[in-house]
DNA sequence: GGCAAAAGATGTTCAAGAACATCTTTAGAA
DNA sequence: TTCTAAAGATGTTCTTGAACATCTTTTGCC
């Protein structure tokens, strides 16, 4: 038993997070198990040792951006890991709808990068995108006061706000646009839940930007 | 001079029109040539009397949508074609998080099929995609009582709500959820703009569903 | 009727890539 | 040290598909 079984799991990690990156940026049809092992500085053929087609890889780079033990910089630079509640649910939204996730095509949160080529996959990597949207849910849910429709109906929908004016920014050919795109669903957010009117200065971002 | 220009106009046309719904379906990199000429009854080698590269057709498959003489039948379901203001845009907002709309993958809006593939498209797609969310946006826009925030920066984010809803709810693997990402949507909506009260009875959809 | 020009069909080329097969290297155990 | 089981590299197979090349068919025109 050669090759300590830490060494096998972090190999398979930096498949997975190679992966993650390939596949939000090109998409999964695009990219090829040469060009998964190669960003992971390995050859093709080792993909098999860890993995027994290209699709069991698929769910895994889903989840990566859940399960990862670091944030990406874009949630860094927004999102201070101690805070919680509204201030929280605040700094996501702020985090999600920033010029800097907007940038990042690489590290960006799966339910922007992937959402049509998740709906043709399979029911594997449905799940993990269920998964990672059931985490996004979560965070918003328990931040509303008590009102007539359920606080995780209201979750949802500002999910899907957030996600779809991310998702229409990316795929429009012009920047203003995608830019009002953005800044229109930040508003409606603050307008529907008053988020906006709470106090984050003590738990600052490291960085303004977007 | 063989052929009349009709026919090639229409031959290219069916063209396009099979494109779109297998782009639809299987995203722009899973579908063939080989597919799009025989879904169009033709064979491969005729394409490129139309097209000079697979990448030509995919900007008017996106378009085809809004360019299409006849509405698809989950639109015609829930859109008078001689409705105007706030009653058809509520009915292109029960149509498009409708049962019917979400069930039909190839006669779908390409907002709703295509986003992630097309923010990795080129220039040309995504022109055609804009053009697609800016008539959205445009039957919104003129909707809405005068107010603090613009009437286009509410449409931009009620586009979002509806796109992001649907988006997300193709792409879990939870029916029920699906079901509630439509409805919170939905129900968004109407909480923000009113619309569900707005008269739609005598215009009434063809057919009740989803 | 015959001609021609373009549509469309058939055939070919060439490269890419998933899966697998077989070497080579690694490091723990005897 | 040597042996070995698994990781990883290298090599192979076979299919697919975009692009193009070349037939065949169609139909307006003389």
């Amino acid at each position: 038993m050669p090759y300590s079984l830490e060494h096998k799991q972090e190999t398979r990690k930096r498949i997975v997070q190679s992966a993650r990156r390939l596949f939000n940026r090109n998409g999964f049809a695009e990219v090829t198990i040469g060009d998964i092992m190669g960003a992971a500085g390995l050859t093709h053929g080792g993909f098999y040792k860890h993995f027994n087609a290209k699709e069991d890889v698929y769910q895994e780079a889903v989840l990566e951006f859940i399960c990862a033990e670091r944030p990406e910089p874009w949630q860094m630079r927004h999102i201070d890991p101690a805070a919680k509640g509204p201030a929280l649910a605040r700094m996501i939204v702020e985090a999600y709808l920033s010029t800097d996730h907007f940038d990042d095509r690489d590290g960006s949160c799966p339910m922007i990068a992937l959402p049509s080529d998740v709906a043709r996959g399979n029911e594997s990597v449905r799940e993990g995108f269920r998964r990672v949207l059931e985490m996004m849910v979560g965070a918003f849910e328990e931040n509303f006061p008590p009102a007539e429709r359920t606080k995780r109906d209201r979750a949802l929908a500002l999910v899907s706000m957030v996600v779809g004016g991310m998702v229409l920014a990316r795929a429009v050919d012009d920047k203003a646009l995608a830019d009002d795109l953005r800044d229109s669903a930040r508003r409606q957010v603050y307008e529907t839940t008053g988020w906006d009117r709470i106090d984050t200065d003590d738990a600052a971002p490291l960085r303004k930007s977007g």
